[in-house]
DNA sequence: CAAGTATGGTTTATAAAATAAACTGATTTA
DNA sequence: TAAATCAGTTTATTTTATAAACCATACTTG
């Protein structure tokens, strides 16, 4: 049986990525709205996205407010295509 | 964004449910082959499992031989589908 | 037949994750 | 200007998963 990414097995790991996978681009507070995740924990997903290459995020302000984007990288989504793959094994899809 | 029930999103665990959807009964020495796990995490999984009533586990012998047969459940039969459906938003599929 | 090996597991300990709680620093707002 | 809010980060706690050690019985072989 082929392994599920462990980076990518996690309810709001997941989370990030399949929005990230559709939207080009999103920011910190948006997706905190759309997972329902705590600040404290989305912050630590995502820099683990970010430490493995996942997806890139950047630092800003929006006048005077800071404002983390985050997007997806050509690898972040080859790896998501493959754990999509991979999952169908078990489900039977 | 729906919730991913932790008890299926699990490697070992789901492996388990996806062959028992498929096969009406399996023993252990079959899964364990099957999943590639160890005997302590497969055995500590389908505890899991039979407590929360998503397989029934049999306990018996096959001549001298212990043998621990597993079966689905409707319960774990739902949860499952449920579950499929829950990640197929995630998955985009 | 005693000693070692295999089988079919369980129990306990350790490592890794997820989550929650507490905190920071800047910014509004009353 | 004190209090509340926003946008996060850091640290601590809890939960999970995994691995290691163990147990009982059966089988094999010198």
């Amino acid at each position: 049986m082929k392994e599920l990414d462990p980076l990518l097995h996690s309810q709001l790991r997941l989370a990030v990525m399949s929005i990230l996978m559709n939207v080009d681009e999103a920011d910190f507070v948006y997706l905190k709205e759309k997972t329902d995740a705590t600040s404290g924990n989305l912050s630590v997903q995502i820099d683990k996205l970010s430490s493995a290459g996942y997806i890139a995020v950047e630092k800003g302000f929006v006048g005077k407010k800071t404002r983390t984007v985050c997007r997806i990288t050509e690898s972040g989504r080859m790896a998501f295509e493959k754990y999509v793959e991979a999952l169908k094994e078990y489900l039977n899809l």
